[in-house]
DNA sequence: CAGCGATACATGCAAATGCATCTAGTTTGA
DNA sequence: TCAAACTAGATGCATTTGCATGTATCGCTG
C-alpha cells in the first residue's frame, strides 16, 4: 500500500529474476563444458531434442522459435547446418506454403538420444545434491507457472 | 531403492532443469527485445550491472567471467567495447600483474543506472503478475540454492 | 476477386563468439 | 634459486549471430 512496499515488490521480482538468471547460467556452463556437447553444440541439440519431444515428430520453425534464445535468421542458419549433417529434414507445411516444418531423420533421432542419455546424467549429477525431490518438485512448479505466465503476454 | 525410483530421480532432476532452463528463455527474450537495450545489448549491461553491485567497485575478469555464459575471450572483447565507449576502465591488478582490474566509469555508471531502472520495471512487469511475494522468496531461495551447490562443483 | 498489409522463412553483410594459441606474470618443487 | 608448470588475459581466425531486407504465401477488405 505504502510507497516502500510497492518498490520493495519491484525488487523482490528483480533478485527472483537475477537469481534465477545466475543459476541458469552456473548450471548451463557446467553441462555445456562436459564431453556430451563436443559432437553438437548445445543450441543445435536443443533443437534435435524440441523435436523429439513433439508427438507429431514435426514442429513449425516459428514453433521451435519460441522455445529457444536465437532470433530467426540464426535458427534458420542453424537449421541448416543441422540439415546438411543429415539430422532433421525440411518440409514445406502442407497447410501453409509459407511454413517449414521440420524433422529428425533417423541419424537425428539416434544421435539425440545418444547425446540426452549423458546430457540427464550430467543434470542430474548438478540438480540431485543440491536440491531435495520436493524441492526439485517445487522448483519445477514454480517456473513452469513462470513460463505460463510470461509466454502468455 | 527399486529401478524406477533411481531413474525416476534422474528425470526429475532433468524436468526441473528443462522448466528452469526454458523459463529462462521465455524471460528473457522479453526483457532483451524492450526498450531498455536499444543502447546496449544485454550482455554488455550484465557487465556493467555486475560492477555496480561490487562493493570495492572493481572486478577481476576472471570473476565477471564467471558470472556471464561468455568464452574467456569474447569478455575480453565484450570489454574492449565498454572500453572504447568510455564505460569502463582496465586497471593491472596491484597483487597480480597477470590480473586485470575492471571499473566503472562515471559514464558508465550512469548508463547502467539508467538502463537499470527501466529494466527493473521490466523485470517486475513479467515476474509480479506471475508468481506471489512468497513464491518469489521461495523460488529466489531454491535458485540460490542450486547456483551455490554447482558453482561450489 | 484484386490489391494491400501481414506472416514465414531465407539471405547479404557486419558484428560477436569461441577455439587455439600467444605473451607475460606467478607459483612450485627439486 | 631457478626452470618447469600454471594462470590471467589478449589475439588471429573461422564460425555463429543478429539486423535489415528479400521473396513467397496468406488473409483481409473493399
Amino acid at each position: 500500500m505504502s510507497a516502500p512496499s510497492g518498490s520493495s515488490a519491484v525488487r523482490l521480482a528483480a533478485e527472483t529474476w537475477e537469481s534465477l538468471f545466475r543459476s541458469q547460467v552456473a548450471v548451463m556452463r557446467k553441462l555445456q563444458s562436459g564431453p556430451a556437447f563436443k559432437s553438437l553444440p548445445v543450441k543445435e541439440y536443443d533443437v534435435l531434442f524440441t523435436l523429439s519431444r513433439c508427438p507429431s515428430g514435426q514442429l513449425r520453425l516459428n514453433e521451435i522459435n519460441d522455445k529457444v534464445l536465437l532470433s530467426q535468421s540464426s535458427l534458420s542458419r542453424l537449421v541448416d547446418r543441422l540439415e546438411k549433417r543429415g539430422l532433421v529434414e525440411r518440409t514445406t507445411a502442407p497447410d501453409d506454403g509459407r511454413g517449414v516444418l521440420l524433422a529428425l531423420t533417423e541419424a537425428g533421432r539416434e544421435l539425440q538420444k545418444a547425446i540426452g542419455r549423458e546430457h540427464v546424467r550430467d543434470i542430474a549429477t548438478l540438480v540431485a545434491p543440491a536440491l531435495t525431490a520436493d524441492e526439485q518438485r517445487e522448483l519445477l512448479r514454480l517456473t513452469e507457472k513462470l513460463r505460463a505466465s510470461v509466454a502468455g503476454h
